[in-house]
DNA sequence: CAGTATCCCTCAAGATACTG
DNA sequence: CAGTATCTTGAGGGATACTG
């Protein structure tokens, strides 16, 4: 079966939020994105991925309605590849797969990135599950692709 | 800068789970196994994918800590594929992108499978964000890769 | 049924050089 | 600086056949 196939059979969210974001570099990109970049080479110096393979993804990316291209806003004539709103959603993604790493990918005194609270500059440990509707869900609660 | 490298250099928690979990295939594996798949059969009919390559993928699961190889329940003498406790932890993971998926990859009125909760058997529409300390957080008021 | 072994092939990724 | 064009390489994936 074919990606593109796949994407047109599929009734899993899971499955087509895999196909579009869920590789090596998208949700890299991404996660640059929250904390503030917005240009070309920024992303290419930070990543250290290829150019061709950067502006392949962002192509990708803009395409998808996660980035959108907008004038530099410091007066030169570049472009700035900016989140949308359906990209900023990816927010939950982007913690998510942060708080995972942080508690099963990283020794006990093994210095980490942290997310910050831009209000107050203070660290966010985050370490709290997804809730729903004000309570707490555990994985035994739930069974995630059951169709309906 | 290969694969291995990166892994030891980086500091971004959202960077290991991506060389972890970020392919085409585990986070289906892992989205099959919370709804009750254990076996490589049952794992590669659900998924289309090639025997060689569900094999490969289930070796790098196991080898990560996120399944592991148990006696089959039926008496059978073949293996079972089970999440660990570091793999159930991926759950907020399999969530935030089924809800980024249910809103921005699905038209109004296409059907899509759907989160149910097991106690009760109703469906868990689940889209509030993630919480920190009891409050919801916006993307706007943080930044997620800020070494500190 | 549950894998392993093999072959083939496509595509993603990197490097480099070039253009506006 | 911000890309595009081109080439090469290698890993990942599919199909098939084989084994316990």
């Amino acid at each position: 079966m074919t990606k593109h196939q796949m994407s047109q059979a599929t009734t899993c969210p899971v499955a087509r939020s895999v196909e579009v974001i869920a590789d090596r570099w998208a949700l890299l990109i991404v996660r640059d994105a929250f904390d503030g970049v917005r240009r070309f080479g920024d992303f290419q110096q930070g990543l250290g991925v290829a150019r061709s393979v950067l502006a392949n993804r962002l192509k990708s990316l803009v395409e998808a309605g996660i980035f959108q291209v907008q004038p530099a806003s410091d007066g030169t004539s570049y472009q700035e590849y900016v989140l949308t709103p359906q990209g900023q959603s990816l927010f939950p993604v982007v913690v998510a797969l942060r708080q995972w790493g942080e508690r099963y990918l990283f020794g006990p005194h093994e210095a980490h990135s942290q997310l910050v609270d831009t209000a107050t500059g203070q660290p966010l440990p985050l370490m709290q599950p997804v809730a729903v509707d004000g309570r707490t869900i555990a994985p035994e609660q739930a069974r995630v692709n059951k169709v309906v």
